[in-house]
DNA sequence: GATCTCATCCGCCATA
DNA sequence: ACTATGGCGGATGAGA
């Protein structure tokens, strides 16, 4: 049995510590014997309170010394906590963050000179105090080495499932992932993008949900325009003034993440071809490699049926 | 690889 | 006078 210890602080989010310890306990149900056991720990031990009011109950950090742990999972910021963690990276076999967990590995030295993530709207913070760090802004979570960070909340999840898929495989992981009633494992490297405009709201929310619903379909400016009852000069002002992209840029990009995420999933370059909308292999191919500079086809020969970050 | 064609972007400006 | 709108057309770059 693998022991995981989520570290929580007070005040924190309460989905990122949830979210995680779920999907570890819900290995259980396919596995012979129970592969994880979950400590939920923090600095003074006893309840913590999260951001939503809920409580959590932990155990010191102290009180773990003696534990074999195997995965520890930050959100961190004191002293205490410092220095257990530290002490426990030896030992551990692997560490991560959620969320902006990652400030607190980045100050402890942790994240030199390696990749990471964190939350969209503190990833330019995180450049500018931890010049060392090579933040990947785009990604939902990064494994480097035995380092692995992630974007927060419902990308925690996401992470968990990656870990569970290195013990348990695949199969296991997105049987959980089932159970959880997620509706599809997102790999690390799919971009925050989408869920970015979820939480901007805006005035094109309803639109950008339309368009990404409907990559397939016509989504010329014009067509946009029309969907938005503006005339295409106004739409496409305005778009770009909400949203800091063109109309035209804007769904290339969802198109070339979908793109992404179904090559992954094992779909033929021709058939995402279809599905994303850019209609033909040929001009698939010129815009994935125009952004990620690798075709179709090679990027599903590396990443396919891998849902693990680069 | 050269060349044509077309969509997009965006500054400009008349207009509501 | 001030602002938002929307048509026009040139520059750009992608697709054919």
């Amino acid at each position: 049995m693998r022991t995981v210890v989520i570290v929580a602080y007070e005040a924190c989010q309460l989905l990122d510590v949830t979210g995680p310890a779920s999907v570890f306990a819900e290995a259980a149900a396919f596995a012979d014997a129970a592969p994880y056991r979950v400590l939920l720990a923090s600095s003074a031990g006893q309840f913590i309170s999260t951001e939503g009011g809920v409580a959590l109950g932990t155990v010191t950090v102290a009180s773990l010394r003696e534990v074999e742990v195997d995965t520890l999972r930050g959100l961190l910021h004191d002293v205490v906590l410092r220095d257990f963690v530290l002490a426990a990276t030896g030992r551990a076999r692997r560490i991560g963050s959620i969320c902006t967990g990652a400030f607190a590995l980045a100050a402890w030295g942790l994240l030199d000179g390696k990749r990471a993530a964190t939350h969209w709207q503190a990833a330019d913070e995180l450049t500018l105090r931890f010049p060392a760090v090579q933040v990947d802004r785009d990604a939902l979570f990064v494994e480097d080495g035995a380092v692995w960070t992630s974007a927060g909340v419902s990308t925690g999840i996401d992470m968990a499932l990656a870990l569970v898929e290195c013990d348990l495989g695949r199969d296991v992981a997105s049987a959980i992932a089932k159970r959880l009633v997620l509706q599809m494992r997102r790999p690390g490297h799919q971009s925050q993008f989408s869920a970015m405009l979820e939480a901007q709201g805006g005035a094109y929310a309803s639109l950008v949900a339309w368009i990404s619903e409907n990559l397939a379909d016509d989504l010329t400016l014009e067509t946009l325009a029309a969907r938005a009852r503006q005339s295409p000069r106004t739409f496409h002002r305005r778009f770009a003034a909400e949203t800091g992209t063109t109309p035209a840029a804007f769904v290339e990009r969802l198109r070339l993440d979908r793109a992404r995420a179904l090559l992954e999933a094992g779909q033929s370059a021709k058939e995402v071809a279809g599905t994303t909308g850019f209609g033909s292999l040929d001009r698939l191919g010129r815009a994935f490699k125009r952004v990620y500079a690798l075709s179709p086809s090679a990027y599903r020969a590396l990443h396919g049926s891998v849902s693990r970050a680069r």
